[in-house]
RNA sequence: GAGGUUGUAGCUCAGUUGGUUAGAGCAUCGGAUUGUGGUUCCGAGGGCCGUGGGUUCAAGUCCCAUCUACCUCCCCA
């Protein structure tokens, strides 16, 4: 018989990972509740129509597609057959496809459930996707995302609110952060104001890299794409800009990037001094291009962790007209996505999890001999029904070995049971690290906890 | 999708210019010490050397393909 193995991009999740990511998950998923978000779920499964197309060319490779069920080549066209032309037959082949992210799921329901909802609409949501990229160290062909969008107001409050979740998520996961957030009009001033504005795309693109590539690189990267070296140029002086006050003087007369900057205003208006976490960096662009006003991007705080590489945690936006391709026009939303296979490899890395997020049980009994072991049982069974979490070893055999099991499973307390226990209806009682146990009569179940 | 590195016991790894029956530590199981937590001592099991071809009298070792993990692009969480 073969090894058994996993399909490439896929894990298992041991128990103690699977304690940190539900500790990861819940504290998520409170500071949601608390701003009043509702979670929804959609299929694994989406019409692969509902899919193709919405994150560009590089997104449909990357999407799994799933054969259909039954005599699926019966009705292929055979000529394609032949032809060997897989991007023509898959279409015939496959009619379904894996979620990819959570977000245009999220805009097909919005859509179809629109009469169900009520506007503006604020929802989470936490589900698998799946990728089919190359896996590398935390990148995966199967993650979970973390969601959270408000559709169906174009108030900056909800801007406001998300940078306030994200400080509230990361403070209490005692994980500090950096929120940088830009708005896009300001990047598109950018273009205007350079005179590239047809090659806004391109432009946003090569500033991304700001950050991984330098200066000299972004230049490269606009020339490359047909950009001129002085329009290069303008771009690069305008991005060492870092005031928002010269920033709007050098936007003065283009009514977009002034635009741009108004929102980021207002947003640090609502914020007030909340949130210090949040700073406003020009060169964010994010290549998403269904943004249309501020984005945001999360960074484990480089100055607190220097030693720490791992890049963006989370992200997000504003996107005017989601919900457009599946026929709901003007419906605004703005959301942001927690990167949380990520944060897990950082919270590890800084060693960040609380440590009682693995503890299981409280108590072990372990016992002597046969009746001791019957004895032992049924003290569990009392303190399991006031919900003390333990167990029994499942047999009566040496202590040392039991001892041992004890200490594999990080037990806190140890519960010695043989004939004199038995006998006087009680037991001893260890606590992981003293050197001796004592004996305590056990009346009340739970009593000596 | 392009380029590169890699794979030996459950885990971490040795394994000589190709040369008898592939080793160690940890872990597991059994035994000794017979009522107090990572100790000690003795012993045992466990391997299609990632998979499939090839070269050779002979392959864990050399060549090709393939899969996996990892790295750089690309892209992203």
């Amino acid at each position: 018989m073969s090894k058994p193995s996993l399909p490439k991009g896929t894990r298992d999740f041991l128990p103690v990972q699977v304690a940190k990511r539900t500790y990861l998950f819940s504290v998520i998923e409170e500071v949601f509740k608390t701003f009043g978000y509702l979670r929804i779920e959609t299929p694994t499964m989406e019409n692969l129509s509902t899919l193709t197309g919405k994150y560009g060319e590089e997104g449909d490779r990357l999407l799994f597609k799933v054969l259909n069920n039954g005599d699926f080549l019966s009705d292929v066209d055979p000529g394609l057959l032949n032809e060997k032309n897989s991007s023509k037959v898959i279409p015939q082949i496959s009619k379904r496809g894996l979620r990819y992210d959570l977000t245009v799921p999220f805009a097909r329901f919005v859509v179809m459930h629109q009469n169900d909802i009520q506007f503006p609409f604020k929802r989470y949501q936490i589900q698998q996707v799946w990728r089919a990229d190359r896996p590398q160290k935390g990148r995966y062909q199967e993650f979970y995302q973390c969601d959270v969008d408000v559709v169906g107001s174009d108030s900056l409050m909800y801007e406001a609110e998300l940078v306030q979740i994200y400080a509230a998520v990361f403070r209490k996961l005692g994980l500090k952060v950096k929120i940088l957030m830009n708005n896009r009009k300001i990047l598109f001033g950018l273009a205007e104001v350079a005179g590239i504005k047809d090659k806004f795309m391109d432009m946003t693109i090569a500033i991304d890299k700001l950050d991984k590539i330098g200066k000299d690189g972004v230049i490269k990267e606009m020339i490359d794409r047909e950009i001129t070296a002085e329009q290069a140029e303008k771009v690069i002086a305008l991005l060492q800009i870092t005031s928002i006050q010269d920033l709007e003087i050098a936007f003065e007369g283009f009514e977009e990037g002034s635009k741009g900057i108004e929102e980021v205003r207002q947003v640090i208006r609502y914020l007030g001094d909340s949130t210090p976490e949040l700073a406003f960096d020009i060169s964010l662009a994010r290549g998403l291009n269904y943004y249309t006003g501020c984005i945001f991007e999360v960074k484990a705080d480089s100055e607190a962790y220097p030693k720490l590489t791992m890049g963006s945690i989370g992200g997000g936006g504003r996107y005017d007209n989601l919900t457009g391709v599946f026929g709901l026009k003007d419906v605004s939303g703005v959301g942001v996505s927690f990167g949380a296979e990520r944060i897990y490899d950082v919270m590890e890395e800084l060693n960040l999890f609380p440590a009682d997020v693995q503890k299981d049980i409280d108590v072990l009994f372990i016992a002597l001999d046969e009746a001791a072991h019957l004895f032992a049982f049924e003290k569990a069974t009392q303190l399991r029904q006031v919900g003390i979490a333990c167990d029994v070893y499942p047999e009566p055999t040496k202590m040392k070995k039991q001892m041992s099991y004890a200490n594999a499973r990080n037990v806190p307390y140890v519960a010695i049971v043989g004939e004199s226990e038995r006998l006087e209806n009680k037991v001893s009682l260890k606590k992981y690290g003293d050197r001796h146990a004592g004996k305590f009569k056990h009346r009340q179940p739970g009593c000596l906890f």
